[in-house]
DNA sequence: CATCATATCTGTAACGTTACAGATGTCAAT
DNA sequence: ATTGACATCTGTAACGTTACAGATATGATG
């Protein structure tokens, strides 16, 4: 057996079948076979029946590189990825959704990492003066966000997961963040909690303003205490900081008696700390999560938490980007809102309770 | 402001420079700015400087569809990614390291994800096929990958994660799992543990047989019992079965007093299921994992692993593919083994002794 | 001085696709 | 029969790049 050669070489790579193919079998024009295969009404009807059939039996695909030379499309959808090194299982699951969605309408899927301490823009810059996808997805979006701003100026598509605070409306799929903290903190009220802690998303998101809100609400209704510190741990704060800070404000007089936390990771270091604190979770201080993966279903002590199903807002990003692209109505609106699924704490037999 | 229209329409798009632009800037022919971009030998060194610094000055970009469409090459790398649903943060590791490599040598990154119940093959095939990229990456590799033995037959440039155990040699980045599984094993023997058990990898990957390798040759070597079961729960058992199988099995007259577990999802679930049957992890059942991310380290009690580093496999894989695909030596070896690095116990002021 | 080798540059063609401006044929109305 | 309207198909050109086969100039060699 040869050794693996570093490339094709002496080339018997199968030549593809192109349109000239398919023309000749057909004994149409190239343009002809061309215009049926992209379904035109000036092509009989017939006549396109049969295009595509011995397309099909040739096993024809269009050349991306012929078609996107020509129209200046590429059939690509760009994800823009947090920073190297600050990626999680966030990640993966859009990535899953939105795969899912690219592969089913032809497009395919190009994951952009950020590059970190670099110009906010120069990825978004990249891929649109040259032209390196038809259409961009973007998360972690800012109230003025200025990738946002320069995309609408450009005129180039894009969805976002989140939203902005811009005027001009734009394509975003969100999770209904405010729910979400209003339906924990409401639960954490109900068990008795009045000394409560948000752990939020970085201040220079959107997302965070519309938690604040939820837990603010709860709080202020009820008349509970919030604790405020200078310098308030978020879910993109080291693991090992957020739980030292947790523990020491656990030992302090400020102590909480009930956290709502906005992310899965950082509930799992804020129990930790906890404990490091001397203190039981659950027990001494409640904790309530918003949940995004299996793990959190098999914590001890197991805690309540509310579901976001990242892999559906994978695929919805997908969809409106598409329609958006093909110039059809997007799907109902051109904003969606995912609600919080709420989940109870696990039975002794492992099983999930999801009562809706 | 206007409304976010769906395509970009009336195109005040930037029209970027061309080799023509070039060429007329530089007072010379396309075809020599070409080559001169191109740092063919054939063009005087300082003619190829000049055009150099007159492209950067334009900010020319070459049109990827242009040169595809002439050289049949694409410049993208995709990742065969595990089908949608099973996608793990360990993609999103993979990701991280493998896209700063493409980003730095001018590559895109296409994430495809595998088709469910669908033939093994279709993917690659499609991938090769219509040239969908230049080169592949694989992971899940089987001992007689049917992936990896049609990329050898098709000369199609990948590089794999994990070995196969084809007469073929290939290129591939692979963990240490055969001493991962002796070390881990070895710790728990030396903790005084001799019933033991491996949550390993499904039967049908080549590292499963790495792994028991490595547990069964120190089990063997200190005469010590391991657990079989007829069904042995692995890495990609749905977790709440795999905790309930660790539950049952730790009532049975069977129960293990040591659990080498190859991935920390499992684990994880393996210290629920512990717990579920009313003993202690870690003091009745020791448990020793493989870890890929930071949440083990939360974990209470805390336990020892091993540390596999997914965001450099990401960059070696790349690293090794581009250099295969750019014709020059692979760095050092074609095949690349990631040694363990080994992890103790947190202590609990939350810091992580990384001993070498 | 003629010849040749060499270094450096150039023009043409082609990759596969689609836009555009016709071309051809058919049929109905005049 | 002629005209026009329509349905259907076709040929040419172009997108930006690189392969190929020269072209030109320079200097060395006989």
């Amino acid at each position: 057996m040869p050794r693996q050669t570093s490339r094709s070489s002496n080339n018997t790579r199968r030549d593809r079948p192109t349109l000239r193919t398919v023309a000749q079998a057909c004994g149409l024009a190239v343009t002809t076979v061309s215009r049926a295969l992209n379904n035109r009404s000036d092509i009989a009807l017939a006549t396109r029946q049969r295009v595509r059939q011995v397309a099909d039996e040739l096993g024809y695909v269009p050349d991306r590189a012929g078609r996107g030379l020509r129209t200046g499309r590429t059939h690509t959808l760009s994800l823009l990825l947090a920073p190297q090194g600050e990626i999680t299982g966030y990640t993966a699951s859009i990535i899953s959704g939105l795969g899912e969605i690219c592969r089913d309408n032809g497009y395919e899927l190009s994951a952009t990492p950020d590059v970190r301490h670099h110009d906010e823009l120069s990825v978004v810059r990249s891929i649109v003066e040259n032209q390196r996808a038809d259409g961009i997805v973007l998360s972690r979006t800012a109230p003025q966000d200025l990738r946002v701003r320069y995309l609408l100026e450009n005129d180039f598509p894009f969805v976002t997961h989140g939203r902005t605070e811009l005027a001009t409306q734009h394509a975003s799929v969100d999770f209904n963040n405010e729910h979400f903290a209003e339906a924990a903190t409401t639960r954490l009220v109900q068990r008795g909690r009045r000394c409560l802690m948000l752990i939020g998303a970085p201040a220079s998101l959107t997302y965070q303003t519309h938690l604040l809100n939820g837990f603010s609400r709860i709080v202020t209704r009820n008349a509970l205490q919030s604790i405020e510190i200078d310098d308030p741990p978020n879910l993109e704060t080291p693991l090992n900081d957020l739980r030292r800070t947790v523990a020491r404000l656990c030992q302090s007089e400020r102590c909480p008696d009930g956290i709502v936390c906005a992310g899965e990771m950082a509930a799992i270091a804020a129990m930790a700390g906890i404990r490091d604190a001397g203190l039981a979770p659950t027990v001494d201080i409640d904790v309530i999560a918003k949940q995004t993966s299996a793990t959190l279903d098999h914590m001890t002590p197991s805690i309540d938490s509310f579901y976001e199903d990242i892999d559906a807002t994978g695929r919805l990003l997908g969809e409106t980007l598409i329609r958006l692209l093909e110039d059809r109505p997007p799907p109902g609106e051109l904003s969606v809102l995912i609600e919080p699924e709420p989940r109870y704490r696990l039975t002794d037999t492992g099983k999930t309770n999801t009562r809706t």
